[in-house]
RNA sequence: GGGUGAUUAGCUCAGCUGGUUCAGAGCACCUGCCUUACAAGCAGGGGGUCAUAGGUUCGAAUCCUAUAUUACCCACCA
């Protein structure tokens, strides 16, 4: 059969993936092995491949097959988040684009077309995940906002309602005038951005012709002033304390207050007191009693109480009210100022502090309980230096509870309801259940008015924020909230794969929700075997960033398309790709230039080539195995020698190999990890092994020696496999014919042996004494088809390496030599190296250009006499002697005498030029 | 303002508990090869005072201190 030169990805991946399905390879159930499971950070429903995707979900995939193969029962549950800001908005656009309003078609009607759209577009992403070769368990993907995951998170929210761990307050909280909504404080990204202060004089109201300048940012909200506040020890305004000052242009009068909150030193010294539109402000207004009035319209407009420009946009306010402050004659000067900004997570406007009424979870025992669990080790994190953002994040003085609900529709609707008699207000009575009716019980109950019906209530409007679903998504994917059955099994999960971007809006709060729940959910026993840890281990990725370094968005539309990568180097190459220079938690540089607006991959990305040529170098290791023609009988007796040497060394690399592959996977050391298979395969296999067994030029070679071969060729695959499941699996079937479920995707890790280290090192010598008599013909340039006749200078090291079977015969195959003998004299006519302690003298048949010889010679001796003399000085420090083991001592002694019979070779072969 | 990390070859990065001359990989570069597995390849080669200055140590890229540069996190003063 003949096989093109190039290994084709796009013919083998679909086939591959679909036959694993077919199969149910993917499939978990729990049995008796031991459970090795991952929950998948959930994308957005609304999501499409990204490379931040591509990278954490290679790994997890990594970490899944590598699991499988080595015969645990892998579980990797897929599943989306509901994104309930995201797809709000997307599903509003969409509306709007029909001409329809979002409020004029109601709560259930939108609702209707939100899963209507959710349907038929949401979870593209989990398609796509699969062309990366993802091994996810299907059956089992999720959905945070299907029935049962609702149904969580009601449990949690009255659960923990009725243990006093949430509570609804007025707050000043903050806004996004976009989305409509509140949001956490971990939603607000604060920005550095050139802003603008104004200088505004406010005229006394009993002398106009004394006034106080302020400086503000927001000269729009000058309207909601209700004081000016200055510090109560500034001699400049001890004066105007007391006093009345009028606000420019509405000419409403408000107190100048002392508080020592005031910075002299900023500014004017006098700070306008705006409570509805600061944070600061507003704790300022409370102390004082001031009146709050809030001139904002919840899309960011000014309202009808702000008196002028009512109905515009606050920047264009900002804009416009400058011109009316100069002609009113109190605009003293504008300054430039820099100064950081908060805008939405998700919709990028800028945030509006704003009071209002919502639900938050008090987070100071969540936070106490996710802190030692980090802390103490029963949550290890990857790389180890993320602990101390963790920890300062959840230090007890710097966290804030947590505003859990949402003016929006798409999520799960909070579960309480309220009389509709009463006033709408902080003080309202409130009842919180899993439903209507029970509610309406608790309802009776209270207010003892026993007449009371469902009627009579109404339920919250707003719905908990989508993080509020996702930090129960461990527990709940196994529907540990009903049937302990399952996560008695998979619970704690083995290992979370996140950007460390989510460690607080998700990493941190599954913690605390795994703590707080799984105790109820589980058996005694099973937590105090397992723990009650979501996870043991959280693999931290680093941010995939533009060559700019700046992050990968959608806005700045830097990121590849992650499919047209898959379409240009295979699924195997970007696998390769995205994770070769990806450590835990370092940023990756992924350069992948790409045209923005056609984001047509313009040029090759070096790293996903690489991948893609390793590729081909498997496929091509194949094409030479099956090219051979097979003969039975026995070739000629060196042939078999070096066959069998070459068997043997080979296969004590790939245990060497195998026992350091342990420790970078049990220490997440992934991209080492591929590296060192790379080489493993590249150089051992493919350099040195296959050119070692290859038969002479039209010969045919042993069916023992190829069925080794195939072996060895097998289990390579095997351990390459959880990092390129597709050329892999093509490979091995490849290679011979295969029984049912006989497949590379269930093949077994290959268990550690003892192997022969003089073996290798043996191989080592001649590697380098092949290399050496190969520089030698370059330098001389000799054709690489000569064969020439190697003498090396006898010794009990050189004797016995030579006497190894197959060595001599090997030696000869792979630097093209007639002969190899020892010699007990300098060689006439040669060229002099060293290989480890021993001379070797390379017969030429051209005359050496004496003088290169010379100088070649004379940096070598160079080299070794500065080494010399370090190790000796070393060795002649007594307190090296003293203090150093003695096992590096000895070393230093061992290289003091190597060093000292080089240099005496050296010196020889020096001499010998004349 | 508080904190954390980074700084190693032209580029992108490895180098885990100090100990072989420990300085490494890929890409790029130079030389020679279309050698019947692979030019997406083969055989070689050059290239780094490990940011700087001190310190600890018999011994430092590795540990400590300071400085510089840089990235990020947190908190923010209008």
């Amino acid at each position: 059969m003949s096989l093109s030169a190039r290994y084709q990805p796009q013919e083998t991946e679909s086939k591959w993936y679909d036959y694993w399905l077919k199969k149910n390879y993917f499939h978990s159930e729990p049995d008796e092995r031991e459970p090795f499971t991952i929950v998948i950070p959930p994308p957005n429903v609304t999501g499409v491949l990204h490379m931040g995707h591509m990278l954490n979900n290679t790994i997890q995939d990594i970490l899944i097959r590598k699991a499988r193969l080595s015969g645990k029962n892998a579980c990797w549950v897929p599943g989306t988040d509901h994104a309930s800001i995201a797809t709000e908005a997307k599903v509003v656009r969409l509306l709007r684009e029909k001409g329809i309003k979002k409020g004029d078609i109601g709560r259930e009607a939108f609702l209707e077309h939100a899963f209507a759209w959710k349907e038929k577009y949401g979870g593209i992403i989990l398609d796509q995940l699969k062309r990366l070769g993802a091994s996810c368990d299907w059956e089992r993907t999720r959905f945070t906002m299907e029935p049962s995951l609702s149904d969580a998170v009601l449990h949690v929210f009255v659960n923990l309602y009725e243990k006093g761990r949430i509570y609804r307050g007025l707050r000043m909280t903050n806004w996004d005038p976009e989305a409509l909504t509140v949001l956490s404080n971990e939603e607000v990204i604060y920005k550095e951005e050139n802003a603008r202060l104004f200088y505004l004089k406010y005229r006394r109201a009993d002398n106009p012709n004394l006034f106080i300048t302020i400086a503000t940012q927001r000269p729009e909200t000058i309207m909601a002033d209700t004081a000016i506040a200055v510090h109560p020890e500034d001699e400049r305004y001890q004066s105007f304390i007391g006093k009345k000052v009028i606000i420019p242009l509405i000419k409403r009068e408000i107190p100048v207050i002392a508080d020592s909150y005031v910075d002299i030193t900023f500014g004017t010294g006098a700070l306008k007191i705006t409570p509805a539109h600061d944070q600061n402000d507003y704790e300022i207004g409370k102390k004082h009693q001031l009146p709050v009035i809030d001139i904002l319209t919840p899309n960011g407009k000014l309202n009808d109480k702000a008196g002028i420009l009512i109905g515009q946009d606050r920047f264009e306010a900002r804009r416009n009210i400058k011109k009316l402050l100069e002609d009113a004659g109190v605009l003293e000067k504008t300054e430039d100022y820099r100064t950081s900004i908060g805008h939405s997570e998700r919709t990028d406007a800028v945030v509006e502090p704003r009071l209002s009424l919502q639900w938050f979870v008090d987070m100071k025992p969540f936070a106490k309980m996710a802190l030692e669990a980090v802390k103490s080790g029963e949550v290890k994190f990857y790389p180890e230096s993320m602990f101390n953002m963790y920890q300062s994040w959840l230090q007890e003085d710097s966290i804030k509870d947590w505003c859990i609900s949402r003016q929006l529709w798409w999520g799960q609707r909070i579960p309480a309801w309220f009389l509709k008699t009463e006033e709408e207000g902080e003080n309202q009575q409130v009842f919180v259940a899993k439903s209507a009716e029970e509610a309406l019980i608790q309802a009776i109950e209270k207010t003892g008015i026993s007449a009371l019906s469902i009627d009579d209530l109404k339920q919250d409007e707003d719905v908990v924020d989508t993080w509020f679903s996702s930090w129960l998504w461990p527990l709940s994917v196994f529907d540990g909230f009903k049937d302990n059955k399952e996560i008695a099994y998979y619970y704690p999960t083995q290992v979370l794969v996140t950007g460390w971007d989510i460690m607080f809006f998700w990493v941190a709060r599954m913690i605390m929700s795994g703590y707080e729940f799984s105790p109820e959910l589980l058996d005694k026993a099973n937590i105090k075997e397992k723990g009650a840890m979501p996870f043991k281990a959280v693999y931290y990725t680093g941010m995939v960033r533009d060559n700019k370094r700046r992050k990968m968005s959608k806005s700045l539309g830097n990121s590849p398309d992650a499919l047209a990568l898959i379409d240009n180097y295979g699924a195997d190459g970007v696998r390769f790709g995205v994770l070769s220079s990806a450590a835990a938690g370092n940023d990756i540089i992924f350069d992948a230039p790409f045209d923005p607006k056609t984001q047509e991959v313009l040029n090759e990305s070096k790293l996903c080539e690489q991948g893609r040529n390793f590729c081909n170098k498997l496929w091509n290791a194949l094409r030479l195995l099956q090219g051979w023609e097979i003969t039975g009988e026995d070739v000629n007796q060196g042939d078999q020698e070096i066959a069998e040497l070459a068997n043997q060394w080979l296969e004590a690399r790939i245990n060497q190999t195998l026992v350091l592959l342990q420790d970078q996977f049990n220490s997440y050391r992934l991209s080492e990890a591929l590296i060192t298979v790379y080489k493993l395969i590249w150089d051992d296999f493919c350099s040195w092994y296959l050119e070692l067994i290859k038969p002479p030029y039209g010969e045919p070679i042993q069916k023992k020696v190829l069925n080794q071969a195939i072996s060895h060729f097998e289990k390579l695959m095997t351990i390459l496999h959880p990092f390129m499941p597709f050329v892999t699996e093509e490979i091995w079937q490849q290679l011979k014919p295969r029984a049912e479920g006989e497949d590379c995707v269930i093949s077994k890790w290959p268990e550690l042996t003892d192997f022969d280290k003089s073996l290798i090192s043996d191989i080592e010598l001649l590697q380098l004494v092949t290399t050496s008599i190969r520089e030698i013909r370059n330098n001389n340039q000799i054709k690489m088809k000569e064969e020439l006749s190697l003498f090396l200078q006898k010794s009990i090291l050189t004797s016995h390496w030579l006497q190894r079977k197959g060595l001599k015969e090997a030696l000869c195959k792979t630097s093209v030599l007639k002969d190899v003998s020892l010699t007990e004299e300098e060689v006439a006519n040669s060229v002099t190296f060293l290989g480890g302690n021993d001379k070797f003298y390379l017969v030429i048949n051209t005359t050496i250009n004496v003088d290169e010889e010379k100088v070649r010679l004379q940096k070598e001796i160079e080299y070794f006499q500065k080494f010399i003399a370090s190790v000796e000085m070393k060795l002649s420090n007594e307190k090296f002697a003293n203090s150093a083991p003695a096992d590096i001592v000895n070393k230093e002694r061992q290289k003091l005498a190597d060093g000292q019979t080089k240099l005496k070779g050296l010196m020889e072969a020096l001499t010998k030029l004349g």
